[in-house]
DNA sequence: TATGAATGAGCATTCATTCAT
DNA sequence: CATGAATGAATGCTCATTCAT
């Protein structure tokens, strides 16, 4: 294992700082709305160069998009070990976290706009994105029911009911309102909430476990720092 | 009440056919990706005839939408009068048709796509659509509320929480897959999943109201025709 | 010699609204600049109507150019008879009435800038305008030299001297600053100047006619009334 | 003072080569006549490399304006110290070709087209063209008349018929004519005429200045070259 | 006859892409 | 290798001109 070469990292380097520009571009403004000279005024680097790297503006935007869904696979958590009351608050907090973060709410909308153009990105972007962390919900969900915690026949159903209560509203609605994200507040409301009918339908022993999720919310431990 | 002379008539026709064409060419290419030659010629006239009725293409977009936002009000239905179990399924059926059916996801994409150049678009859309249904959602849940079949405190998170066990995860996955449009019989996997977690949390009486649930799924009157 | 039938009338109205209409504009945006909708719309009539009088923009033009061309024929006037000084200063201030007025000024430009795409017009311009203008002094100044007032060899040279001496200074100006008109003051200190040359120049008794030019200046004689 | 990079020498000849071709271009065609294709064309470049280095129409006239106006500043000369007849004929001549050249003719014809869509170019020309020369007039007349060889009270005024009485007539011809540019014989003609009676009215010993001319003529000494 | 409506051709301007340095 | 410079092919929009009513 070499280490690569101070050219060789120049390259690499090079390559990072378009496919960065190209991300916040694009997601500002659309496919066709992105020029290459913006992307690589964004980079700090002059357009032929990015040819070099890219040989077409779809190409950028393909290995850009590759690029994004790597990125993607690191937010998932483990469970904390506190019970699952409290591993339920934890991941659906990073959930939001994550799914309503600016950056990936643009490159949602973007893929989104875009698909009917490039459907095989909307694809690679629903099986990087969310068919993972459902898939993710699925495993520690299972190992609930395993555990005799949480009762239900088919887990992906209930993964994706879990999704649906808690951020489908904010979601949807921060896809059409872009200047204005859910505060804290109102994540918590629907987090809270979204739990709460989670566990009614889904505890094997739901008055423990929502007296629990109401101790966890009345200690303020669903609040996370505000921004 | 004149009758509209054929002169006018043909305006409102050329208008009418203008407006589709938009909808069609925005929806499948995009803002910046549409041309007004592709709409002229999707529309069967010229360009500069396009640019009679719309002095721009910024308000063709915009009245397009303005007129789709126009349409998307009659989505809305009355209750059936055979119980809540059923009047759910039937609601649930009717917003899955309208939110699923094609041509309500590429105006979703093409709005989510163009959201951050024209947010009053978003903002317009969010309310005469999403808003609008959730309201007549709000109203029924809160009616039979006051009947003593359901219960909850908060009729807009109740809403929220059926739109979202029933539709949220075939709409995202629909909005991702362009391609792949859900099928009825995921549709109904979904639908009924659905239906079963929010009886589950909300309703005054879970055990009759899954059975009867169970009763209308099994006699197959959840199913609706195949298109 | 019949009256003209009233539709001929109408004709003929519609003819010279469609004229006046394309002067006002020519002069003011010039000839490209000019669209035939602004015609159109200036003379308070459709496009195809102005088609069916001028079978294209450039006879439209050209026409416009003749029909000015017969309204400047109107500006000679006739000696006052109370003797010559006095006629070279009514002559001064009615040649500066017409060629510093706006319109004839805004023509004068609309001409000159179109001269090398029209040469024509050009032409005809100079002869019908200028040249007449010119034959008039001519015949004026022959006129005194036989009365024994002036003396000189050549009539056109002292014509043109006239001319120049009292019109070049602010008429040159006029042409370059649109939005400067000469005062009616500094006119006055223009034409008396010149005249007091021309005089010292021409006239058979210099000192005479310097005197009488002076009484006219003193009594206000030169002076127009104000707009 | 380092000599300018071969890119840098490039960049200057093609912004010039841009500039003469808008200003040939401009000339012929008026400013709405004129495409940006045409230039681009006439310049042997293309119409993209031309938008590079001027960001809009509007722009490359008002560069070429300016351009044309600081070329305007190197007409003026200096006396010849043979004495004042003999200056004043080199002077007109002077003026005479330049004021008389096709290609100045054709920049005044076409500032004076656009001069109402664009006043600060009349302005502009006015000042640097017309202005200064008459300021080089006045001088001269003035230190003439320190001598004691010219009486006048308003030098402008002196200098501004100087001006009318040996170019207006050809000048004005010129404006209105493109194609028949006058004469040499016929430029002397209004020239020696012009100077007569210059001398008549100004000078403080005319009988010996217009000897003085008229040797000048004889000798042919007003006469120049043919071009 | 007069006009609302329609359009082919063009124009200012931009963009993805390539070449020469 | 990196870049300033160049361009063919659009793109939004307009105009002179024509048709159908």
């Amino acid at each position: 294992m070499t280490a690569p070469s101070r050219r060789e990292q120049n390259r690499i380097d090079r390559e990072k700082r378009f496919l960065a520009a190209a991300l916040k571009v694009f997601a500002e403004q659309g496919y066709s709305g992105t020029t290459m000279d913006m992307v690589a005024a964004e980079a700090g680097l002059s357009k032929p160069t990015l040819y070099q790297y890219f040989p077409s503006k779809e190409a950028l935007f393909s290995a850009m998009m590759s690029c994004e869904r790597d990125h993607m696979l690191e937010v998932f958590q483990h469970p904390s070990g506190k019970g699952m009351v409290a591993d339920l608050v934890s991941f659906a907090w990073d959930y939001a976290d994550a799914v309503l973060s600016p950056d990936l709410l643009s490159l949602a909308r973007l893929i989104i706009g875009e698909v009917q153009r490039f459907p095989e990105i909307g694809r690679a972007y629903q099986q990087s994105g969310p068919d993972r962390l459902l898939s993710g919900i699925m495993d520690y969900l299972s190992a609930r029911r395993e555990a005799g915690d949480l009762a239900f026949e088919d887990a992906e159903l209930a993964a994706q009911d879990l999704w649906g209560l808690i951020l489908s509203a904010p979601r949807t609605q921060a896809l059409y309102l872009p200047d204005t994200l859910p505060t804290r507040a109102e994540i918590e409301r629907y987090l809270n909430n979204g739990l709460r009918v989670f566990l009614k339908a889904y505890s094997t022993r739901p008055e423990a476990d929502l007296a629990t999720l109401q101790t966890l919310i009345g200690a303020g431990q669903t609040k996370r720092g505000e921004t």
